[in-house]
Order: C-alpha cells, then structure tokens, then sequence
DNA sequence: GCCGGTTGTGCAACTAGTTGCAAAAAGGCT
DNA sequence: AGCCTTTTTGCAACTAGTTGCACAACCGGC
C-alpha cells in the first residue's frame, strides 16, 4: 500500500501530470520505490476518484492532454496518517544472494559475470547519489525538510556502498574457487 | 520469476513435504527470499506439472498426508540455467525511505517510534545471523559451497549492520531536529 | 470411542506490479 | 491541407504475492 502514498509525496512536493510524475519515479523518489508510468495513471485515477487529489483546471481535459494534478487536504490527511502509522520492516527478497546459493548447489557456471556486471552497476548509482549530494546538500543548508531528505539520500549511499564492497568481496572469492563446473 | 528457484534450492539441499519446506522458508532460504505456504503449495503443484520435480512414493498420497517432493535431472538443468543467466537488479523499494520523504513534508509525528522499534527488530536479526555464522561456518570448513553460503550469510550480517547503524544516525538526527507538528 | 487441538494440504478471491499495445493530441514538414 | 512523428494518456491481460478460509488426518486426554 505504499504507491498511493509515494504519489501523494511528489505531488505535495510539485504537482505534476501523469507523464512528469513517472520521469520523477525514474529519480528521486523512484530510487527508494520505483513504479511505471501504467501504475501512476491508474493511481492517479483512484486517488481522484477517493478525492484525495484532483486535476488543476486550466486546460480543457482530453486525451492527450496535459492533466495536471495537486494534492487535496484529504490526501494530506491521508498521507501524514500512514507516515504516523507503524509498518512492519518488509520481508527481504534479493534473487542475487537466492542465485548465490543456488550456484552452491548447481554449481558457479556463468555467475562470475553477472556479479562483475552488478559491481559494474551499483558502481554507477553510487556516483549519480554521490554526485546528487554534492550538488543538493552543501554542508551548511539544514533546514529540517533538507536533513530528513538527506537522510534518505544517506541510505542510498550507504547501500550501494555495502553492495560495492560486497560484489568486489565476493569476486574475490571466486578467484580462490575451484573452476566452476 | 525467483520463487520456483528457491524451491528448486531447497529441495536439491533436502527433498522435504510442502510443511517442512514452509519452516525452512521462515528462516535460511526464506532470509533471503520469503514466502507464504500458500505460495509454496501452489508453486509446488506447478513444479510437478511441468516435470521438474516429484513426490517421492514410499507412503500413500491423501489430503492431510505429508508428501515428500525431490528435485529431478530437468528441474536441476532449469536451475542451473537460472543461476547462470543473467539478471538485473531489482528496483529499490523501500516502505521507510519513503516515509521519510512523506514525513519531509507533512511532518514527522509518530515516526521516531516507528524507527526505534525498526532498529530492535534488525539489532535482533544481526544477533540470529551472528549465531548462525558461529554455528555453521567455524574458521577452518572451507568447502567451495561453504564459501558460498558463507558469503550470502556475510551480505544478510552486513545489511543488518548497515540498517542499525543508519537508524541509530536517524535517531540522532532526530534528536537534533526542532519538535515534530 | 469420541472430542478438541494441532499438523498438513489446499482452494478462492484479492491486491500489487508488469508487459504489450493503442489511441488522442501536438508539432513539424511539405 | 495532409501526412508523419512524438508526446501523453490509458486499456487489457498477465504474473506475483497476500489473506482468509476449509478440510482431512493424526494425536492426545477423558
């Protein structure tokens, strides 16, 4: 039940139509919970059909057409509820480390790659926060709203940090192996 | 497309009934990917329909009768097919994060406690998995797939690390931050 | 010998997320 | 004006995961 609510927050920072909502999903809030552009529609339709937010008038409505929408005291209301309300931590599901254990039973063939290439990757999203950082928190700003974002953004880095060295642990790793079967 | 893999796993590790395999998915396996024993019937039916695996015959098959599965040679090739194909990394998605956006802009009543009660549960899971390292993985065994297994059990330790560490550096964060609305 | 809790299996209906495709509007080209 | 491409919105069908319940067997106490 968390997509509703991730729309509630980039709308309430800048309302936007469905189109640049899923651009900012591709950043920013989409780094701590991604989605598609077919999910933001069809929550953006239930979330004004609940009346949580509607479309700004301005333009006439058509297909095809920019439709703006902003965020109603409801949908405030709505999304200060469940920021409040406790959550259970989510049961983890990563099928690289399951890969890893498969590769313990069926052996290491073809995996080796597949881990450069992570490392590769993780690599690359660790500068692009890294690189966000520098340019959206320079150390003196720290109005409250900057340093709770930039405690996310910390999360971030320090998760992609962990996986880096993980990767370039397990690589490692493998070079000590027998050949793979 | 990670779940009949896992079962796969688990039941080259040790053919077991659907009951057994659920107990092992509340812990080892299920760390790393968890599921209901819902979904582990249903996927086992499919499994057997599709060849890959079988119920080992020895008792007589009727409801409420335990029925012991093992892998058979198709269901071991479509693993190690998995396991050495490759696959990108899984979108982020993380309820807390998110929060903490949300709380960002409508406020950060009621989720301190949230965070203090996330950080027992991971201090908890860090102390399940050290036990586990100490028990299973004593300095000297060094088997290629202990290695294996002793690595994803590292990124699992190093994960609950990160999240304690992160969530104490949140709390003090919060500490320093004028009172919640 | 049957009664009630526990064990083991499973169906049905639901919510969440993904994939493939398409149609309306806008803008450029000639 | 007519055509082509891009932008923006959206439907439909699918896969994955969750929740709630049901039903049979088995196991102990009385």
């Amino acid at each position: 039940m968390s997509l509703p609510h991730a729309i509630l927050t980039a709308l309430l920072e800048k309302p936007s139509s469905g189109l640049e909502l899923t651009r900012r999903f591709d950043k920013s809030i989409g780094y701590f919970w991604s989605a598609t552009h077919q999910q933001i529609y069809r929550e953006l339709g239930k979330l004004e059909a609940e009346g949580l937010i509607r479309t700004l008038p301005a333009e006439q409505p058509a297909r095809g057409q920019k439709k703006r929408y902003e965020v109603l005291p409801a949908g405030r209301a709505e999304l200060a509820r469940w920021t409040a309300a406790a959550q259970d931590p989510r049961a983890m599901r990563d099928p690289l480390l399951l890969r890893l254990r498969a590769a313990a039973v069926v052996g290491t063939a073809g995996v080796e790659d597949d881990l450069r290439r992570h490392l590769e990757l993780h690599r690359r999203q660790l500068a692009e926060y890294r690189q966000i950082e520098q340019r959206d928190f320079p150390p003196d700003r720290d109005a409250p709203q900057d340093r709770l974002r930039h405690l996310v953004l910390r999360a971030g880095i320090d998760l992609e940090t962990f996986w880096t060295q993980w990767l370039t642990h397990a690589l490692a790793e493998f070079a000590g192996l027998p050949d793979a079967d």
